[in-house]
DNA sequence: GCCGATTAGTTACAGTTGCAACCATCATAG
DNA sequence: CTATGATGGTTGCAACTGTAACTAATCGGC
């Protein structure tokens, strides 16, 4: 896995602000209408797209290191000797994800494994000398990636964005959707 | 591609908001380190997903209808005639994925082609009749979840999220990270 | 101690995605 | 008119990702 292709996404498009041509067909009485560009799922999946897009090219390119590994790696790099199922649930990946970056990891020697001595299915994740070294060289580049994106905000705005973030991530995970719908 | 396959996310850890553990082989002086549940692509990222993850699922179980395909819906109906370049340009999707998008929305009937007959290269898009129901049947439930995810947030902060999320797409797209790393 | 139920982690398979190569059509130059 | 190049759109191929099935090891009675 280690010769990954770049895959940038090439993000074609400046979503053009506002179109607000009425539907011919619909009507001008149609309930409602959605423009895309302005639909919080659309716009947070574009802006996400965008920026891990050109972090994982900027990985990929002078680390070989793709995201998933890069999760991994990054908290291993705070807490050494987590088993994967607790790797797995820093990172919000599923378990399959952080089996294929481990055993990628592995082959790259910056990751270490030993198998725990009283439950002998877990076993214990660290980074390696060569994946602290790794981790060392790619923390500046990520931190400076996104102090380039937050320059100049103030920080009472930043602050803000912090608590958007949250609340937002509380709420869509306590979301159900079940009752949603108006129709149907 | 009728029958797709919900493929929801299953977004199973909620980021333990802080792990301040100092990394032990690292040692007190390590130039910086990175919270990985602080971070903001990752945060982005976890969010996008976890909003997309739910509308897809939805989308999917209630329309049998994926996000690229309605991203092309969505669009079609504020801009019927566009060509499937300018669709692309419209959703920030590639041409292929809205290639295969109206392949799949033809076969459903939802979208109807013609060509251009001054250049028979391009072809124009529209809903037919069973899009449109399908879209004014989506609408109301797109717009009740990001509504759901925004209930009760004041106005002033409904703003400040808008200006953020256009402030920080503006940025990240205008980012070269050309002479970014410090390091290497 | 032994059998079913659980948990950690891996493997297999299928669906999705993206890039590159590819046709078709149009534009421009000679 | 033909050659060369650009553009719209599709297809082939390879990589990635997720679900499900699987193996290995532990746990919980009995």
């Amino acid at each position: 896995m280690s010769p990954r292709p770049p895959r940038p996404r090439p993000d074609p498009a400046p979503p053009p602000t506002r179109a607000p041509q009425p539907g011919p067909p619909a009507g001008p009485d149609l309930p409602q209408a959605l423009e895309l560009g302005r639909f919080l799922p659309y716009r947070l999946s574009v802006l996400a797209n965008t920026m891990s897009g050109a972090i994982a090219t900027a990985y990929a390119e002078r680390f070989d290191l793709s995201i998933p590994e890069w999760r991994v790696m990054a908290v291993l790099a705070l807490e050494p000797g987590l088993s994967a199922a607790k790797v797995a649930e820093r990172t919000a990946m599923d378990k399959v994800a952080v089996s294929r970056a481990v055993a990628s990891l592995l082959r790259a020697k910056r990751v270490e494994r030993s198998v725990e001595a009283c439950d002998r299915r877990r076993s214990q994740l660290q980074l390696t000398a060569r994946g602290h070294a790794v981790y060392r060289e790619v923390v500046p580049f990520a931190l400076a990636y996104e102090e380039a994106v937050l320059r100049g905000l103030p920080p009472r705005t930043r602050e803000k964005l912090d608590e958007l973030l949250e609340e937002l991530l509380r709420r869509a995970r306590a979301l159900r959707l079940d009752r949603l719908a108006p129709s149907r």
